[in-house]
DNA sequence: TGCTAGTCTGCAAACGATTGCACTCCTCGT
DNA sequence: ACGAGGAGTGCAATCGTTTGCAGACTAGCA
């Protein structure tokens, strides 16, 4: 409510006194700065960030776009963007794109000239879509790669190397994979590295069971899927994939993990509370939002030293959705 | 990127003209109109929302702030207020206060200037201090009332008395309540209403279990002390409790629903995906934070019909975790 | 032809902060 | 005693918009 005009008028000095007695405590004497501070704080006198902003051309806040803030996935790195934003003096904006790529170039518009940069969760939109969208913006990429943009990601390869690796240990012979939004980077390159573990390991065979929607929903459609590929375990896109999955499968009858193993992806809280527990490859969610604020605000700063942006270790969790494969057992 | 200055330059018109071409066109002719317009096109050109907010007073966000952004009760009720503030044109900061009362004060403190107004999503502070903190602010508050404040609840009342009757109806006499922060007003309401019910009910006995944190892991210790309160069906405070307790009780080999029934709040999409299905009181999450949105844009338009305020009806959805009590079969 | 009314446009002042520059004092050194 | 330099302060410009006011010009009317 108060201004810096009101603080100046009650401390019989001029405006620029005023700020300068609290950004630049050394460029005032000791008794003005004292008359200062003592009258901002009885006006409870706070600088208007957006005034500052202006004048600055900082507005000291990023913004935040993430497909769906009701994922937990995307709950938990907003979690972390924020407390970690907060800790830096910033305010966060949050957009959700509802899973929608086209919407993203119009959120990153709409937010651009707010913030001082931009923090992209898990982005839809191609390559060259977002590329353009971006241009003239700082931004950071989390779980997602685009070549001369800073970005964060989760070590996936690594993640799903220990997956089919448990799984072959196990015994799985025969593995399906339940893709999530075909316009998931990194649910491309998870794709990918299964296809090249199972290519290295030999006597692992993949089965794409295709694209679905990376909910309970997705999952109840997979799961159907999974039992008609023969496969004996099915690794899905993610937990909730993955628990929609388990949900189909004791509707039908399916015994987990006796007749067919399930692995989820991300280790979200829930995966713990039903029966079986999720083997999943647990992912440091809060961590992927924070270090992705740090990445944005070194940038911001300039700093010389980059901050490490190396994919952060993932590991799988070991529960009782996946065990050893019953027709193994039969011959 | 371009301002307002190189469109009136492309344009061979003053700033004013460009800034008048884009908000009352019908203050410019057509010809000048049409060539500022083409100009800001070519241009890219989009009015600094930071300047505009300094010179109007009116910066088009909003501000929310939540306890917990990873809790899916407030994913859904910032999904809800996201989503509807985007299309009335406004922006979103979000902030989570972590469950801790004494940080709400600060939050606020640090979004005020920088927003229109803010909507307070279960704020835990007393009312004291909630009602100084957001002196000078125009403020709504989401499931919490406060005199003088405009305020959107769910009809917590007409929730319990659903779960009570539905629990007396299958024979229970004598039922637990695990609340949730001592500070969460809708939980203090709910367990009044629970005892109005009980009282009026005169057969049924209720039992305070005592105040949890709204966490699975505080559905963990409630499960034991539902256990040993001798309790036939326990109501909790949420469906993230209520899913502790299912996990803690299936771990004790206590059997749900024959030995103890268990009644959640809110309905959250997992509640479907554990076995036994919880029963629980659905909420319209996403309808609380749109109808807030509605609240604070009707009052910040100082519109002179004042949306709907009525408690947001709730509905009792029974599923598998709730049956007839094993010991009242047994004489 | 002159006057009025109306339309269109530009100037300049806001909004609330920050900051380069200039000015006034003091102090200190010679 | 005088000049240099430094400390402390204020003036005014600036950030990018919007908008009241006034000027310029046109058209219409008598």
């Amino acid at each position: 409510m108060a201004n810096a005009r009101d603080v100046a008028k009650a401390a019989g000095v001029s405006v620029s006194t005023v700020s300068r007695a609290l950004v630049a405590p050394d460029q005032v004497s000791d008794a003005t700065r004292r008359r200062v501070v003592e009258a901002a704080e009885r006006l409870g006198y706070r600088p208007n960030p957006v005034a500052r902003g202006l004048r600055l051309g900082r507005t000291h806040a990023v913004g935040l776009i993430v497909p769906d803030l009701e994922n937990p996935y995307f709950a938990s790195v907003t979690k972390g963007v924020q407390a970690r934003a907060r800790a830096e003096g910033y305010a966060v904006f949050v957009a959700d794109s509802d899973e929608d790529a086209s919407a993203e170039p119009e959120l990153i518009a709409g937010l651009a000239a707010r913030v001082d940069g931009l923090v992209l969760a898990s982005p839809r939109s191609d390559d060259a879509v977002l590329r353009a969208a971006l241009d003239g913006t700082t931004a950071v990429l989390a779980n997602r790669e685009l070549a001369g943009l800073p970005s964060i990601t989760l070590d996936d390869e690594d993640g799903v190397n220990q997956v089919l690796g448990h799984l072959r240990a196990l015994g799985h012979r025969r593995v399906a994979f339940a893709a999530g939004p075909a316009s998931s980077w990194s649910g491309n390159r998870r794709l990918a590295g299964l296809r090249a573990a199972a290519e290295r390991l030999g006597d692992v065979e993949l089965v794409d069971l295709g694209s679905f929607r990376p909910h309970f929903a997705g999952g109840f459609a997979a799961a159907d899927h999974a039992v008609a590929s023969g496969a004996t375990a099915v690794f899905a896109f993610n937990d909730l994939m993955a628990l929609g999955i388990l949900d189909r499968l004791r509707a039908r009858g399916v015994r987990v993990p006796q007749d067919l193993s399930v692995v989820g992806c991300d280790d979200v809280a829930v995966a713990t509370l039903v029966s079986p527990a999720l083997t999943t490859v647990h992912s440091p969610l809060g961590g992927l939002g924070r270090r992705a604020v740090d990445l944005l605000l070194a940038r911001l700063r300039g700093s010389d030293a980059e901050p490490d942006a190396t994919p952060l270790p993932v590991e799988l969790v070991i529960r009782g959705s996946t065990g050893v494969p019953s027709t193994t057992r039969k011959p």
